[in-house]
DNA sequence: CCTGGTTTCTACAACGTTGTAAGCAACGTT
DNA sequence: AACGTTGCTTACAACGTTGTAGAAACCAGG
């Protein structure tokens, strides 16, 4: 039932080659032949093995996209558009998920990356700039935040103006004590880093004293780590007005918190994310937040990947910003 | 920089085979042998060239899962879960997604399942058995529910008797108004007609009329469907004290419609969902939802898989059942 | 020192594909 | 009639790996 190249050639009565050479678009066949080689296909159901395809030819039309977890609705939501604009190019796409631990991750990026795949979009958390170098040739494109430039093509957005800009929006509307929620005391946390810095920009900007009280750290940034870090804010009896929480499920953990202590939203205290999932435009309330471009990093990053894959891989490497958008919703503005 | 198994030999001063068994883990090799081997595969760096590997073995080591969509939060918890159990069997996963059309899928079905990939757990929406019927051999796996016996091995949990499990849930709060989202009429609502079968059972159960009018259709199972299909079931005038949501994004969908309306829930509208995603665990107020077995799941498609691969392929469909559990929470319970 | 069995290693072929180079017609030009 | 040109097709080798079969080295027992 599984047929070969040289299945079809008999068939047809041609050589191997001409049959290749129809499957691959050659001009040069004969109209005759190839009706004749396309019905011994479509008779045989021929389908090329693409093992020794790639290994003729040394591609393999896959890439991966490596991220720390699946179910982080932001990853998922990335992921479809990596595969949708890899499917334009012609690409398949092997998601990989690394777990978000750095050893795990260091895994990924050496080991996957030999032979099975042409590239590697990577979306590290832990991974820092030096485990990077020194991998040999296969062309990667990183995602998300860094603070040092590492060996490889970057995607990123500008997390400093980002968080400043949400931070500002939340001095606008009068907020006075604005706590954050989400900073991170190890070196991996990048990302909060830049919003922690952003946040602290935006309430120098405003005259307003930094308070360490407000801060509270979250090792991870899920729904529960969110809610436990409100309620720790609320239990050391700081009264936030209104948090910046570092990304949206971290948001969405701290506006249960605010529910069960009976806090209304925005009323008593204002709430912002960052990321612009899904779920925060059908929370109670909904979620105001910065919405990163995900399509367009995710066409960037495959775009500087096909780049590297097809062109000069000895480049220095590129840095790319996508664009971002200040989305307020009822969490800060009300109804 | 990128080695064969031949410079490998060539370094050692052994045969490629020998360093090949090496690599394999044959027994019969000299512990001085190994040794110099070893020394040279990571003095070069080795890796192995997996497209080789696989046109010689006629295996990848590589399954596929094929899910509608990423981001719904339901596919993307069951491919975490898929991925993990995956690894300790030593396989990758490619994750496909396929859009839930049904010429989408059947693309994936038939297409991807080629030479690339050993097998595929496949989730479908829109696909009928008969689509599938005389694909050729790649053993396959299918997830989801289906009405009709098809030719494939699968997993599936008992749809009708966890909806009318949560229905009679309602019913036991005293509910009697109870309606219904995300009914269809297409052919491939295999999910939504067993649910909604499972949902009547319950109120014939508990003796009250089945009203068509508390039944409201939903085409896609997002957020938004629900929350149209919420508002049109209160614009239409029934006054439902109870909601049945055909999965959990819908009922957050109708939560979000019920707040905008003014209704509390559960005191005016009691909700179920069905899914147990980690949203509902977050939301306000929290998901009543029938809890299915999703690493059960997983893990029983992966082994169906592995049989299928490894042993007999034409033994006839084995059907699998996965456990679930009624979880009550805040929607139905209250604080 | 031979015998027979085991251990260790190797040469060769094959997996299915495509690039290269070359062959063979058929054509138009001198 | 001889020549180059173009269009179409093919034989062969190679991609890097592993299974098969067998050769060489080793060992124990007589």
């Amino acid at each position: 039932m599984r047929h070969r190249l040289k299945d079809v050639a008999e068939r047809a009565g041609v050589s191997v080659k001409t049959v290749s050479n129809v499957v691959n678009g050659y001009v040069h066949v004969r109209p005759d032949t190839r009706a004749r080689v396309e019905e011994a296909i479509a008779e045989l159901n021929y389908r090329p093995n693409l093992s020794a395809r790639n290994l003729r030819k040394g591609r393999t039309g896959v890439i991966a996209l490596a991220v720390p977890e699946l179910d982080i609705p932001y990853f998922a939501e990335l992921a479809r558009h990596v595969v949708t604009a890899a499917a334009e190019l012609g690409w398949t796409v092997l998601i990989d998920q690394t777990g978000g631990g750095r050893e795990q991750e260091r895994v990924v990026a050496s080991g996957i990356t030999e032979h099975l795949i042409d590239g590697l979009i990577f979306s590290p958390l832990a991974l820092t700039a030096e485990d990077l170098t020194g991998l040999d040739g296969t062309p990667m494109v990183l995602l998300g935040e860094r603070v040092d430039h590492g060996p490889a093509d970057h995607v990123g957005i500008d997390n400093v103006g980002a968080a400043r800009e949400i931070t500002a929006h939340l001095v606008g509307l009068g907020r006075r004590r604005i706590a954050a929620i989400g900073s991170q005391r190890t070196p991996e946390g990048a990302s909060a880093r830049l919003r922690l810095a952003g946040y602290t920009a935006a309430l120098a900007d405003a005259g307003i004293d930094y308070d360490e009280g407000l801060v509270a750290p979250a090792s991870a940034w899920h729904r529960a780590d969110g809610a436990a870090a409100m309620r720790a804010l609320l239990a050391s009896g700081v009264r936030p007005d209104a948090v910046f929480c570092f990304n949206d499920t971290l948001a969405l953990g701290a506006l249960r918190a605010l529910h069960e202590a009976g806090l209304r939203v925005p009323e008593d205290v204002a709430v912002a994310g960052f990321d612009d999932i899904e779920d925060g435009r059908f929370s109670v309330p909904t979620l105001s937040t910065i919405a990163p471009d995900k399509e367009r990093i995710a066409r960037l990053a495959v775009e500087l990947l096909a780049g590297r894959i097809d062109g000069d891989r000895t480049a220095p490497p590129r840095e790319l910003s996508a664009p971002w958008r200040l989305t307020p919703r009822e969490s800060t503005l009300g109804r």
